[in-house]
DNA sequence: ACGTAAGGATTATAACGGGA
DNA sequence: TCCCGTTATAATCCTTACGT
């Protein structure tokens, strides 16, 4: 069970600063903008571009070490002594996000039909047998997937317990749903981050079990500050185990959840070949309609637009196996 | 210019239904 | 079983507006 606390209007939503909760978030809220060469041509300027990247990707390590110097100098030492001992969340490659690739194996994040999410309470997830995962909390769709990366975007190189700010209509954008300002917009953000905070997830293997929340800790002011704070334990999943790691300049311009569902899924998996049982893939994914419209419509025009998007090439469905071929990464090939 | 808000119109789609 | 249309619903789009 959560509780989610809300300040009357007037009063002082938290103990920090707003003065620095505004400074800090507002430059951490322009981080994760990104559309400076979203759509450029990738036919000319490629070595500029590359010199562009990499001068911003300094210049946001340099911010994000001084936002994150300020904020443990106005904790004090208690955080600086433990630090130390606590793993630091990895830093990722430009533009990418990623997922553990045991849970791109499994429905955490699942294709709901729209009305229907429903709440589990220690639901084992559909997925390999040798992976147990179970949940309690409402169930999580393609969009609070989308949510959960780009979080995990913003929280490169925090701390357990590191607060990361940000701003909402940048955290929007980056999820590709910039093209939508408005109230309900927000309002559907701010759920999706509810759901993610209120969901616990246990995750058991042959080495013991561990439990944690997706998002540990939100908070939000009454003029729209938002602030995050990330799982120790999700922060050590990171650090040390194989991620799956997402482009997420491909991930906005797809379209069909199915379709983010299979690039999580791809991603898990090496470059080259791959063969998965239809059924098993319309389970993990979350259908739970009839297999012909699983294999005959949804399955192939996610397919064709992964292709499109330059994710996979030569698929086919038959004999109740989908096969196709996953291409490297754009960006892992050109840096 | 930008972030936020509100409401109406339109679109997308998972599941379902019917005919051959 | 195969193909295609329907349905219910939320997501998305579009416009207008306000305050800083």
């Amino acid at each position: 069970m959560t509780l989610f606390l809300v300040p009357k209007s007037g009063s002082r939503g938290d103990r920090g600063s707003p003065k620095r909760w505004l400074a800090i978030g507002w430059r951490i809220g322009g981080l994760s903008m990104h559309e400076p060469w979203q759509g450029e041509d990738a036919a000319h300027g490629t070595s500029s571009r590359v010199h562009a990247v990499l001068h911003r990707r300094l210049q946001e390590a340099a911010e994000r070490e001084n936002s994150k110097n300020a904020m443990q100098a106005e904790v004090g030492r208690q955080t600086s002594e433990a630090a130390p001992s606590q793993y630091q969340f990895p830093f990722l490659p430009v533009m990418a996000s990623a997922m553990p690739t045991q849970w791109t194996r499994t429905s955490l994040f699942s294709n709901l039909k729209k009305g229907e999410r429903r709440t589990l309470k220690n639901q084992v997830l559909e997925g390999r047998s040798d992976c147990l995962v179970r949940m309690s909390g409402e169930e999580l769709d393609m969009y609070d997937n989308d949510v959960f990366l780009h979080t995990i975007q913003l929280a490169q190189g925090a701390f357990p317990g590191e607060r990361v700010y940000f701003e909402r209509s940048s955290f929007l954008r980056a999820i590709g749903r910039g093209s939508d300002l408005s109230s309900e917009s927000y309002r559907r953000l701010h759920e999706s981050m509810e759901r993610l905070t209120s969901a616990t997830i246990f995750v058991q293997g042959q080495m013991g079990g561990e439990s944690f929340r997706l998002i540990d800790k939100l908070r939000w002011g009454v003029s729209g500050q938002y602030s995050i704070e990330m799982d120790a334990e999700i922060v050590s999943i990171f650090a040390n185990e194989y991620l799956a790691f997402i482009d997420m300049d491909v991930r906005m311009r797809l379209k069909s959840p199915l379709a983010k569902y299979l690039q999580n899924y791809i991603a898990g998996h090496k470059v080259g070949g791959h063969g998965i049982g239809c059924d098993k893939l319309r389970v993990w994914s979350g259908s739970r309609g009839r297999a012909r419209d699983f294999n005959c419509r949804a399955l192939p025009s996610a397919l064709s637009e992964l292709e499109n998007e330059g994710v996979i090439r030569d698929w086919s469905i038959g004999g109740d196996i989908v096969r196709w071929t996953r291409i490297p990464h754009v960006r892992s090939r050109r840096l």
